[in-house]
DNA sequence: CTGTTAGCGCCTTCAT
DNA sequence: ATGAAGGCGCTAACAG
């Protein structure tokens, strides 16, 4: 039962293992008459070619590494799909690299573009630092970033979403809405991960702010933890200024929610008393009717994978940039003032 | 730059590989000095050994496989997120195996417990049938199931919760409230995949209203794809009875969700009008106030990876069998009527 | 303590 | 078209 190998195969058969070989990798040169009975044997023996074997010869790892952050966040389980269903009719394993701490994030990002565990890597929302280009640059294994990006890193296929502009999307809604004081709910805009979307999204908000000649009080920033709770403290208390905000911008849906137990703590109607806008669309935002930007989680996961498997085959291919877009929801937690 | 090997390492250094290898390995058969140019020559040529020879050397994948169905379900997800927690410090990769046809699910179960591609195996949410008994049985790796039986694999540690008594436990609950007409909206009972827990549910339903000596209209019991939308049709039809029922219980959380958009879009009050009752407890439940009976996610997954590592350690191991608690949440969507 | 050697199971030339 | 042999990089058992 333990495990036949390729030499069972072939004395079982009467014939050379490279024979077996052969039929297993499905070349041409066997006669059909041999392949059939290599095939009769192998299904008899019930064989199956030893994975770490057939790596170590080919050179090739079979497997593809995805680095991505946090990954039961309802987002990255989004990009996360998109990349399993895309790969799972594939050659390729994959394997997950969740990434909770700085240590676990230089580490992957070190060691996997290497290729000697993966044949390509995808790294998901974590944008390089400066220190990373060197290994990312010079790495064996092709390398595809979504959601993340560096000036430096043109040389890789990248899939991308423009958080400024998503941003400005979502405040100028507000602002044509009629609102004027309108806060920003986020976490860290500087964080050890070098996440920017929430700094790309402040930067949007800001810029529409500017461009409607509105003030920006930094009151109306508030920034912590990325949890719901962090953010429901955060819109808690701007809630309670003197001057609260009409209208609240979150960095993502996860912390709009927040933001509505806040208000729903407070007794603030939305959107009457309170609009409210997310970033993400995910699943739950449609239940709860909440008004937000869209970004295609989905589509960038099977992108990538496209990318990355193009990459895999024709090495000598040239790097793509991709924006992908993005798109304003409007349900029903926003309303004019 | 391209991966140096343990020769070049040697060479370098000016020892015998075998040296380099017991350094790599923490053998204590190295003297000081060695092991300090050896490893000063590691750092140098950034070396690192090659997983795949490793592994083939070895004879171990130095892996473990999860099978799980539908990965992105909120109630996996929290699992999975024990199972990886538990693994990320082991010396083990953990590779998800995405389960979403009953083909892949039949692969699955065939080849990974021959112990190729994983030294060890966790089952998640499916239950074998009597066709993969074998299979299972003579296993070369160790398996482990959880939230997954079988009568016939005592000899496989399990991690279980009782759904027969967690489904009588919720219907107890709308009972004790003076509910009569008890609803149950759940997936197919009899499924393809095997899936237990609805039918398990479904029992306790069905014992705790006979206990209590009230009828059970088959019409008050829908079933269908799981999915929110699906739970909501099946909802909708079951509130449009000309005597609807006063309560539902739903099989799980996402829909009970789907059980409350239906009520909204049918203007009925939860809790006044009507009482919902879901299943899980996963993360947005209590964002929703939605009562719910709390199942031990993240640890069933965590406790399956000591489990299994424990298998790994020593082989000669009783197999355990473990019921998780399982505990009534009351919030705010279930009320006497 | 350390260098050398023989596999691990498969793929791939190279002859035949 | 097929059999034989060498090698992928590493570990472990063996001499020294």
């Amino acid at each position: 039962m333990g495990s036949s190998t390729i030499r069972d195969v072939a004395k079982r058969a009467g014939v050379g293992l490279g024979t077996v070989s052969r039929v297993l990798n499905g070349s041409p040169m066997v006669s059909p008459a041999t392949r059939q009975r290599v095939m009769q044997v192998i299904a008899e023996l019930n064989f199956i070619p030893n994975p770490s074997a057939r790596r170590l010869s080919l050179g090739k790892t079979l497997t593809i590494a995805v680095i991505v952050p946090f990954f039961t966040r309802p987002a990255m389980i989004e990009r996360l799909r998109g990349i399993e269903h895309s790969l799972v009719e594939s050659e390729y394993d994959l394997i997950i690299y969740n990434v909770e701490t700085v240590q676990r994030r230089d580490e992957c990002l070190h060691e996997l573009p290497r290729g000697e565990r993966a044949d390509g890597v995808m790294v998901v929302s974590l944008s390089p630092r400066d220190a990373d280009i060197p290994q990312l640059l010079c790495a064996s294994a092709p390398v595809v970033l979504i959601d993340a990006n560096h000036p430096s890193l043109t040389a890789l296929s990248r899939v991308i979403v423009d958080d400024v502009q998503g941003g400005c999307m979502a405040t100028q809604h507000l602002i044509e809405l009629g609102h004027e004081r309108i806060g920003y709910v986020s976490d860290w805009l500087e964080n050890p991960f070098n996440f920017t979307s929430s700094r790309d999204r402040y930067k949007g908000y800001y810029q529409a702010m500017q461009n409607a000649g509105l003030e920006i009080n930094p009151q109306y920033h508030g920034q912590s933890d990325h949890s719901r709770s962090e953010a429901r403290r955060l819109a808690a208390e701007m809630l309670a200024l003197p001057e609260r905000p009409t209208a609240i911008f979150a960095a993502s849906d996860t912390q709009a929610m927040g933001v509505l137990e806040a208000a729903r703590s407070m007794r603030l109607r939305v959107p009457e008393d309170l609009s409210v806008i997310g970033y993400d669309d995910i699943e739950i935002a449609e239940y709860l009717g909440l008004t937000t930007i869209r970004q295609l989680l989905y589509e960038s996961g099977q992108r990538g994978v496209e990318l990355l498997l193009r990459a895999l085959g024709e090495s000598s291919l040239e790097p793509v940039f991709e924006v992908m877009p993005t798109e304003l929801v409007v349900r029903k937690t926003t309303a004019a003032r």
